[in-house]
DNA sequence: CATTTCACCTGGTGGC
DNA sequence: TGCCACCAGGTGAAAT
């Protein structure tokens, strides 16, 4: 389901609700695709540790974790990826366990945290800051929200592969999916065919701006709750409302009225304006 | 190395 | 109603 709008999103939430809060004790479930870190490890790892700070890197929500609540700094963190389907939910321990439920974490507040992922994309990770060798969580791309014209530039001015495959790419940018890829390619005018390396530099600046734009707004309305995305509390987001492409197949171009295509590129539905973009 | 394709999963939708 | 094909927000391994 999520990229970086609604990534942020639950991460707020998550961290608005147990920000200080501690680890009772951490379950579970049998799905061994959903753990990078080996459950049991998990588990040990969280349990007694206190939650100092809950933030987005990428796609990643990555939780801060502390011996004790007046930790200076973090000992180790707990990274969750929701793949295409997951979702991080704070509940009473009363509320009803959703089918694909994968893990349950209490918390001293008497809230738990619950995680939840259908098709098994998602990915969660213990890591030790203090162990030999593990070092902290890193994206391995830039942050798009932030990243400068000359350093974006520099990015796609390198790569034959079409823009939207490029965009994509979390090494180079990291936080981008589907939905922002298309709508960021019609706000900026460019196909998303255009190998990145035949963009000049007016292009690539208005892709940086329009991404940025797009991205900030969509975080302002929640994300984008195409099919099953919930925030943290489990409320849907409202930017939906607001593409102006992505899956609106045969629909007319609300900027010139020409119906809207879709093609396949780099193995994914693109959506795009023949007028409007070029 | 850069780029492209495909497998990994379950569930919802729309056509017949 | 039932069955089936197709589609889905992501990623990383394998192939080219």
């Amino acid at each position: 389901m999520p990229e970086l709008p609604e990534v942020e999103t639950v991460a707020r939430g998550v961290n608005r609700r147990v920000r200080g809060d501690r680890i009772v004790q951490a379950w579970f479930g049998k799905r061994p695709q959903t753990f990078k870190t080996p459950p049991s490890r998990q588990a040990k790892g969280l349990a007694g540790r206190t939650i100092l700070a809950v933030h987005r890197t990428g796609k990643h929500i990555v939780f801060e974790l502390g011996a004790e609540a007046s930790a200076a700094a973090p000992d180790a963190q707990w990274i969750v990826h929701l793949g295409m389907t997951g979702r991080l939910l704070v509940a009473t321990p009363d509320a009803p366990v959703a089918p694909h439920t994968h893990a349950r974490i209490d918390l001293a507040s008497g809230n738990e945290l619950r995680f939840v992922d259908p098709r098994r994309f998602g990915r969660l990770e213990f890591r030790n800051l203090r162990g030999k060798g593990d070092a902290a969580f890193e994206a391995p791309g830039a942050e798009p929200l932030t990243i400068g014209a000359v350093a974006f530039a520099e990015l796609f001015s390198q790569r034959k592969m079409p823009i939207k495959a490029a965009l994509l790419n979390q090494s180079l940018l990291a936080g981008v999916g589907n939905i922002y890829a298309d709508e960021s390619l019609f706000q900026a005018g460019i196909r998303p065919r255009r190998r990145s390396n035949r963009l000049n530099a007016a292009e690539l600046e208005r892709l940086r701006l329009a991404l940025r734009q797009i991205l900030l707004h969509a975080i302002r309305l929640g994300g984008s709750s195409v099919s099953d995305y919930v925030d943290a509390e489990g409320e849907s987001g409202f930017f939906q409302l607001e593409h102006c492409v992505y899956q609106r197949t045969g629909e007319p171009c609300r900027r010139c009225q020409t119906p809207i295509r879709r093609i396949e590129l780099a193995g994914r539905g693109t959506h795009y304006c023949p007028i409007c973009q070029r």
